[in-house]
RNA sequence: GGCUCGUUCGUCAAGUGGUUAAGACACCGCCCUUUCACGGCGGGUUCACGGGUUCGAAUCCCGUACGAGUCACCA
């Protein structure tokens, strides 16, 4: 190769990261997290970010699912520079592709007596964890006479590959966010490689695939913490070079009972589709996922995966699990929405004005105005609208408001006087409603509430609505705004004469 | 149960031996106001506990408690 030609070679190594989900079919947000930490890793330290496909499981295949990765990475706005959709240098990118590289890797550690072929059958294995519920494989077939193994080979015996752990010392290795942690060998399995159905297993077909990949930094949940000696006897094994691992702290749940336990269905929307159906943003959810474990150096928390791309840093990450915060992504929710341009908010927020409104034509631009700065979630606004369409029915009660300094009596007085003002109004805009409208509690000696809360409470049946009066009495046009306003009166004068 | 990791307001968190222990969400109060929301201002005995080390500890060490992860022919 030219490298060793150059002799010393001081420039770095190009930084690699890689996404790595298996496709069920489902985006749990902490894997989401996990993708986005590599992105960010990759982009940040100018690297490349590659998607592989791990499918190596065929009980679980779940066909098609490969495309709800795709849909995800496109609408967060991730975008990988090698993988099964864009092709690479490192192809194929999605592992039951590659199925025939690993076997002979494996071969290779055996010949090597780095492993062993373990002929056990599932039933031995079964009786061996019932005798001792924290027990391991026992290593039955670590030692077996090598023409015994010949011979149940040629016999065609199912068989599996096992690593070959060593028995004593401990394997240790440093963690860019854990720092270093030692585990003793004793702890280590004689972990499988190859299955019986010839497919590699995850923790082998992973180190054979990033170390091919180029991989240079393993980002993943801690979870996989404990297991990471085995993976680097693997590599030493194969005289590879280890790369950087970077274990991320867990996402969790807050359960009933004030318990924390891994995110999960229980606690809410856990999957990136869910929580977009649920009136998320794909950019909020990106931003509040990304704060999950992670802080900025200047403590910034709004960011766009721009910035964030500038921003990331590995030191940021933090060691302890965090809680999953419905609030707080809520909140972030409502800062994306109230940051758009009023015509993006139409667009996103039309659906739900649609769900109301099939077939009417309504100020669009107006109720916007209205709800924009409001809204925190996409799906409130069928809710927030639906007074809109149908007069909620009222009790008489709600004209009662102690800071508006309303009763029953006052409230059919403004309503009799703000009527005929409304009447003879020829253009029915915001402006005209409010400069007629407003000539009023002068004239009457009234505080403006006075009269504006008995209009609201006519026009919308509801204490509490988006806008004002007179953005409400303008979005229901003049005919229906008398219709309701005549109404709420004779609701008034009706309680009053009792 | 063994092993590994973690523990700063209810939640996310800054903090790396000397700070009045930031900030954000949520909550409460006040202001603004045409309800609500937005915005503004203000509020809360937060460093799990116990021992050390040190003139001085949220920061370093040891123990305890609690929490989580892991111990598959799953990934």
């Amino acid at each position: 190769m030219q490298n060793s030609e150059r002799g010393f070679t001081t420039e770095m190594k190009e930084v690699r990261t890689r996404f790595a989900p298996s496709p069920t079919g489902f985006m749990h947000v902490g894997n989401l997290r996990t993708a986005l930490y590599e992105y960010l890793i990759a982009r940040s330290l100018n690297g490349k970010f590659v998607l592989r496909i791990e499918d190596t499981d065929r009980e679980r295949l779940v066909p098609g699912a490969e495309n709800v990765i795709y849909d995800t990475l496109k609408q967060v706005g991730m975008t990988h520079d090698e993988g099964p959709d864009v092709g690479g240098p490192y192809g194929p990118y999605v592992q039951s592709q590659r199925k025939d590289i690993y076997l002979p890797y494996a071969q290779e550690l055996v010949k090597n007596g780095k492993a062993y072929y373990c002929f056990c059958t599932k039933e031995r294995l079964d009786s061996l964890s019932q005798a001792d519920a924290f027990g391991g494989y026992d290593r039955h077939c670590r030692d077996l006479p090598q023409e015994e193994v010949d011979k149940l080979l040629q016999q065609g015996v199912p068989y599996v590959i096992r690593q070959k752990m060593p028995v004593t010392g401990a394997t240790s290795f440093t963690d860019a966010v854990y720092g270093e942690i030692t585990i003793e060998n004793t702890e280590l399995e004689d972990q499988i490689l190859i299955k019986s159905d010839g497919y590699p297993t995850y923790n082998f077909a992973n180190v054979i695939d990033d170390h091919l990949m180029h991989i240079t930094h393993v980002v993943r949940g801690c979870e996989y913490l404990t297991s990471t000696p085995k993976y680097n006897l693997l590599y030493e094994a194969f005289g590879w070079e280890v790369p950087t691992y970077v274990h991320l702290p867990m996402i969790m749940g807050r359960n009933e009972d004030g318990s924390v336990s891994k995110l999960s269905k229980r606690h809410g929307a856990t999957g990136f589709a869910d929580l977009v159906s649920d009136g998320y943003l794909p950019q909020a959810i990106i931003n509040y996922i990304a704060l999950l474990g992670w802080c900025s150096k200047d403590n910034r928390e709004v960011f766009t995966l721009q910035e964030l791309e500038a921003h990331f840093s590995i030191d940021g990450i933090s060691k302890s699990q965090s809680v999953f915060d419905y609030d707080k992504l809520t909140w972030l929710n409502g800062e994306y929405l109230r940051a758009m341009s009023p015509e993006a908010f139409t667009s996103l927020a039309m659906p739900g004005y649609r769900q109301v409104f099939p077939q009417t034509e309504l100020d669009w631009a107006l109720l916007s105005s209205i709800l924009q700065p409001r809204v925190t979630k996409l799906n409130q606004i069928p809710d927030m609208i639906g007074f809109f369409k149908e007069l909620p029915a009222y009790s008489a009660e709600l004209f009662i408001n102690k800071k508006s300094k309303t009763n029953l009596e006052n409230s059919a007085v403004m309503l009799e006087a703000a009527i005929p003002v409304l009447e003879q109004l020829d253009t029915w805009t915001v402006e005209c409603i409010h400069d007629a409208l407003l000539a009023l509690p002068e004239q009457l000696g009234v505080k403006n509430g006075t009269l504006l809360w008995p209009v609201r409470i006519a026009a919308a049946g509801m204490t509490v609505t988006p806008g004002g009066a007179i953005e409400i009495l303008a979005i229901l046009g003049k005919e229906e705004a008398l219709r309701r306003l005549r109404a709420g009166l004779a609701k008034l004068k009706a309680e009053n004469k009792e």
